[in-house]
DNA sequence: CTGTTAGCGCGTTCAA
DNA sequence: TTGAACGCGCTAACAG
């Protein structure tokens, strides 16, 4: 059982050289002669050595740690990005940390704050409005910070993102096209969500005047659904897939007719969306390419120093057969 | 602009003590006396003072830090599962860092690998069926480690789950109580899953003959769900209510009534499997309950040395009204 | 091209 | 009850 791992100082003196030219052959430092690498590399093989994290941190002041707060997890787009995100660190050398706030901006506080203890380098949080407390927090410590899922060009940080505003004007434009007359919007809870906001706003500044506010879930969204016939709504665009579920569902329980009788439409296209019945038209985001892209970005940043301009991103309308 | 923090030396002279002291009352040694731990906290708190992890860790070979891996994080159980243990390690003082393996032992060996170089202390994995060399590596390591969503007595490791097999005979017997003539059983990809072997081999024991696999997804759902009516059946147990979502939505399609032509049942839980049409009958297990004990059993391995019992906990039918 | 040495921030003896 | 000093494993000058 090879209990202690091996350290800099074994490969050292099992290839006869200096730590320092071990240290040089790790980091790839030009100034090592080819047969002395190849011997240094031959015991680091040889011993199975992994630099300690804890000692290049400690000695570099660097923990290679990033750090990413969304909102949930469950039946959410959210799980999706974080896998993105988590391979291009990855792939980068870096490790990411996850934490959930639950959708409440205090609780994104302190797991921030959680996530800053404990070394990360740079850090995702999801959308432009957060705790004041924090935002002050996070500009006198000059920590990397990225903003997703939301696109704003006036932000105290980077946004990398879509125009929600945009994209639901975008799906209002779709589903008045199709011939909807009274278009309500279903959404969720609306107070620490600036995304949702936003949504609210394009619809709003698209014309629709009937906003339901259920619960963020499937049931929901059908309880959602009942609200916007009873307003006599023929369309609803659901601001969320899930919410859209729940929709789909309860028309069928309440014998409604998609899209003949009430048109459905979703945001983000998840998985199953393809496969519901009728099939669910949604507004489609890119939020693999956005969580590349933001991840990529905030390493960059990290390691040049050079704050990344904002990224929009754009959604577009996948025409199935519920709207 | 606060730039560089304050160190265990800049609270030492702040509060007219040697660091030896500062130490003792951030670790809680009780040899100090209060007047001076009174003054130490006081300069602590003015400073905001945190000790650096990094430092933490290189001295005391501690990271608090644990790693866990998962098939998938997308529309799947694991997400509540993480979203649990992510709590529970906070909680104590933990980080958690996750990885996804896509469903590939292959990939769960390097991502495993990745978190043990990382230092990670202890590690939760998903079943009980690891890549031989894994299972080696992770022996030889004596690195604390979990198994989850399976309940094996004759594991490596401890496991933490549920009988998986005999949860699928509870479903059977479930379905069977209902009147169902034949059976079917709707599953994903098995080969890198053995809680999916284990729960088709429970059916199997309780008289299924019937398995149709498919695409873990919605869609692979809708398609089995065909097969399964072209085959006979009366009755379709889908191994997930992802793979129960597709078939609920292709039963519509094809105009079979559920549960009177077709019952369908699923596995989890989902959250909006209450909110379909019909309601899901699924059976439900303990996920969050089974995150925080595993979270907490690590924890305490790693603390205290002591290997935890293997835990088994029972999933139950929640009847609704597709079976 | 290579070796010496001084820290990085904190825990931990060992004395006092 | 408190302090001085060493070491954890590695990087980064600075010499040579």
């Amino acid at each position: 059982m090879p209990q202690k791992s091996a350290t800099i100082r074994d490969i050292a003196a099992a290839s006869g050289v200096s730590v320092a030219t071990v240290s040089r052959v790790i980091n790839g430092a030009g100034n090592v002669r080819d047969s002395t690498r190849d011997r240094v590399m031959a015991q680091i093989a040889a011993l199975d050595f992994v630099p300690s994290r804890a000692a290049v941190s400690l000695a570099t002041s660097r923990t290679r740690t990033i750090g990413a707060v969304v909102p949930f997890l469950e039946n959410s787009i959210f799980a999706r990005y974080l896998h993105g995100v988590e391979r291009t660190l990855a792939e980068r050398g870096y490790s990411l940390v996850i934490s959930v706030s639950n959708s409440s901006l205090d609780d994104e506080a302190r797991r921030v704050r959680e996530l800053l203890n404990m070394g990360a380098e740079g850090l995702l949080l999801t959308g432009a409005t957060h705790a004041p407390a924090l935002s002050a927090h996070l500009a006198a410590s000059d920590t990397p910070v990225i903003l997703t899922s939301i696109y704003a060009d006036d932000s105290a940080f980077p946004t990398m993102g879509y125009d929600n505003a945009e994209m639901a004007r975008i799906a209002v434009a779709y589903l008045a096209d199709k011939g909807a007359r009274q278009i309500g919007v279903l959404h969720g809870p609306e107070d620490d969500n600036d995304r949702t906001r936003a949504r609210m706003a394009g619809a709003e500044s698209a014309g629709v005047r009937t906003f339901v506010r259920c619960d963020f879930s499937a049931s929901g969204g059908a309880t959602g659904l009942g609200q916007l016939q009873k307003a006599g709504c023929d369309a609803a665009l659901c601001l969320s897939d899930i919410l859209a579920l729940g929709a789909l569902f309860e028309s069928t329980r309440l014998g409604i007719r998609v899209p003949q009788d009430m048109a459905v439409m979703g945001f983000d296209n998840l998985d199953w969306s393809g496969a519901s019945q009728p099939q669910l038209t949604t507004l489609d985001l890119p939020v693999s390419l956005m969580a590349q892209r933001a991840a990529g970005a905030l390493v960059d940043w990290v390691e040049t120093g050079a704050r990344p301009a904002p990224l929009r991103l754009d959604g577009t309308v996948l025409a199935r057969t519920s709207a």
